[in-house]
RNA sequence: GCGCCCGUAGCUCAGCUGGAUAGAGCACGCGCCUUCUAAGCGUGAGGCCGCAGGUUCGAAUCCUGCCGGGCGCGCCA
């Protein structure tokens, strides 16, 4: 597919021009060269440190360099002028009428333009939410999940081939706790003339899981068990008689409610991975052996942690990983005291599952409170797979949801914790979503409940939407033109200062999309709208000030085709970008 | 104490993996908005990019050390 992305394809005219002025470099040395729109507009539409990144290999002094190519370059049919400038940058002025056959490249390539092939058709598997199936999802969890939807579908239209993926921590300690909490609620189906108290005293570790949301699964426990599990007058069995049962039970109704949650949030992944399955086909083992014979597993003493301490510390020999030949501080343990894996060793498992399934690349979206664990995990991952295959890992930090100028608690108490339920129907799919991602995912967020329904300049949501609307608006009043007879408007009529800055913008969209995908920041996504909107909100206020500059003018049917052009290519992007965000573009705002 | 993330306009945040004179929105000042496309528009002011060194043609960006905030820290997941 040949690329879009006239960035790129100037980058492939200025190495041409480098390799004709400096035959005797090898073409590698170009590999730094740039061709990047310059922070100042008044500096052109493109500029390149070509002059400065080669000068020194040249033995030429980069103005002077710099000279020659802007010599070279101006005589590019797609450039209107080319000048050295500062210390060695060369300045370029695109041709009008090459931004301007740009519009129908995006209306002949549809929604797919901004398609890239960095991704080089290489699998990659996107791991996110992964929350435990002890609950329904809360607003804590809906972050990861936008953040990790969104950023699947930005690799996959940078051209990787993607997999978008769901662990479930179904083997630990907390999917029991989980399933005494449901039978609790099951022996209160049955009758049960115990107390919540006197119950709670029978329960290894206490009973958690108070909440109410696993009332259902105790009745439903009892239509499909009816009083098998329990002793006589609901009392209590022993766990033989039921504990894996109920967990298993358990644990499938919460999954159900989760991908519920999910639909509910646009997100369905591929592929959903039960931790407890890994465990059962001995895939722990398997990794360790893999590990032991690299010669990375020995049985060891860990150093107390400096300066604090725990109160029960004692030095304890462990099954351990040498974490630290690949960047770790510390070798991390592989096996509790009592012999069992910890989690680290389950997700080893998990990891080198995913590995076997043959992904060149590996991404995970995590809850920032895992930001400790990011080296081992990467360590991990190196050790598995030779340092073949690289782990990113995308921290989505804490969200604070505010109304009212109010802070919502999120505590785990009844009535004050917000669940992804909630919160979808309180704002809507779409806004929920495209506010989550209108931050770096590692920097803090406030979600105010009432400015995300804002109908406002001031909410992007809103902003972007509107822009998307008014376009549908324009084009709906002329019968909707075909991107045919669109195509083949004169587009030599756009050229208002402020009609050719939205084709520069639109034209962006593919180095956008291959930026944001490698530096695994969707939010550049909705920032980058946010500006496409506005630059197409400035051209519709100008019609205001200036009729003759409105889209569809009667007495001007020539200039009114190329404008309607320019705003379906303009629809088109933002349908692109939002598709991306996984939010649905509206025709009109009700 | 150690590690990770963060520190940019009064506020909320961008800054395109090292580029030229650091940007946007809100708030603030000024001017516009009976009518056409106003769930507003235009314009202005606002900065020691936490501090100090270093790397180089060039640093908000990379390195080191401090300061400040968040998160984590053997047998939790």
């Amino acid at each position: 597919m040949p690329t879009h992305d006239i960035f790129a394809a100037l980058r492939a005219r200025v190495i041409d021009a480098l390799g004709t002025l400096l035959p005797e470099l090898p073409p590698e040395s170009f590999a730094r060269v740039q061709v990047e729109p310059p922070r100042d507009p008044a500096h052109g539409d493109m500029a390149t440190n070509a002059a400065l990144v080669v000068g020194k290999l040249a033995k030429q002094p980069p103005p002077k360099l710099a000279t020659a190519l802007a010599e070279r370059l101006a005589s590019l049919p797609e450039v209107e002028s080319a000048a050295p400038a500062g210390p060695g940058f060369v300045n370029l002025r695109l041709r009008e009428d090459f931004l301007r056959a740009q519009l129908p490249v995006v209306l002949g390539t549809g929604e797919h333009y901004g398609d890239g092939s960095a991704g080089a058709g290489k699998r990659i598997d996107v791991e996110y939410v992964s929350a435990n199936p002890t609950g329904p999802m809360h607003v804590g969890h809906c972050r990861g999940a936008v953040v990790g939807d969104a950023l699947a579908n930005l690799l996959a239209k940078a051209g990787y081939e993607v997999t978008k993926e769901y662990y479930i921590n179904d083997a630990g300690a907390q999917v029991l706790a989980l399933a005494w909490a449901a039978y609790w609620r099951y022996l209160q189906a049955l009758g049960t003339s115990l107390t919540e108290e006197e119950f709670a005293q029978s329960v290894p570790g206490g009973l958690q899981y108070r909440g109410e949301y696993l009332i259902p699964v105790g009745e439903a426990l009892r239509e499909r068990f009816g009083t098998t599990l329990a002793e006589p007058g609901g009392l209590p069995a022993g766990t033989s008689h039921w504990l894996e049962t109920v967990r298993d039970f358990t644990v499938a109704r919460m999954m159900e409610s989760i991908r519920d949650d999910l639909a509910a949030l646009g997100v369905a992944q591929d592929v959903f991975i039960s931790e407890a399955q890994l465990v059962r086909e001995g895939k722990l083992e398997q990794a360790e052996a893999l590990l032991a014979a690299k010669g990375l597993i020995y049985r060891g003493v860990l150093e107390p942690p400096k300066g604090k301490t725990p109160e029960d510390w004692e030095p304890r020999e462990q099954t351990l990983f040498r974490a630290t030949q690949f960047g770790d501080e510390v070798d991390r343990p592989l096996r509790k005291s009592d012999g069992s894996g910890t989690y680290f060793a389950n997700d080893i498992a998990n990891h080198l599952h995913k590995l076997e399934r043959g992904f060149a690349e590996l991404v995970h979206v995590w809850g920032a409170d895992h930001g400790g664990y990011v080296k081992r995990m990467q360590a991990a991952v190196a050790a598995l797979s030779d340092r073949r295959v690289p782990l990113d890992v995308v921290l989505a930090q804490i969200v604070h949801v505010v109304k009212d100028g109010q802070p919502v608690r999120m505590s785990k108490r009844a009535g004050t914790y917000v669940t992804l339920r909630d919160l979808i129907d309180e704002v809507g799919r779409d806004a929920v979503r495209f506010t989550m991602l209108t931050r770096k995912a590692d920097a803090q967020m406030e979600f105010d409940l009432n400015k995300v329904v804002e109908q406002s300049r001031d909410n992007p949501v809103f902003y972007v939407q509107y822009a998307h609307a008014r376009c549908r608006s324009v084009l709906r009043s002329d019968n909707d033109p075909s991107p045919e007879v669109l195509t083949a408007a004169p587009l030599d009529q756009l050229n208002d200062p402020a009609e050719l800055a939205l084709i520069r913008r639109i034209t962006a969209w593919p180095r956008t999309v291959e930026a944001a995908a490698l530096a695994r920041e969707p939010h550049r996504i909705a920032f980058f709208l946010h500006d496409l909107a506005s630059d197409f909100h400035v051209l519709w206020n100008r019609g205001r000030e200036d009729t003759t500059l409105r889209f569809i003018r009667a007495e001007e049917p020539e200039a009114t085709r190329a404008r309607l052009a320019l705003v379906a290519a303009t629809a088109t992007v933002i349908r692109s970008g939002l598709a991306v965000m996984g939010v649905t573009p509206v025709e009109e705002m009700r």
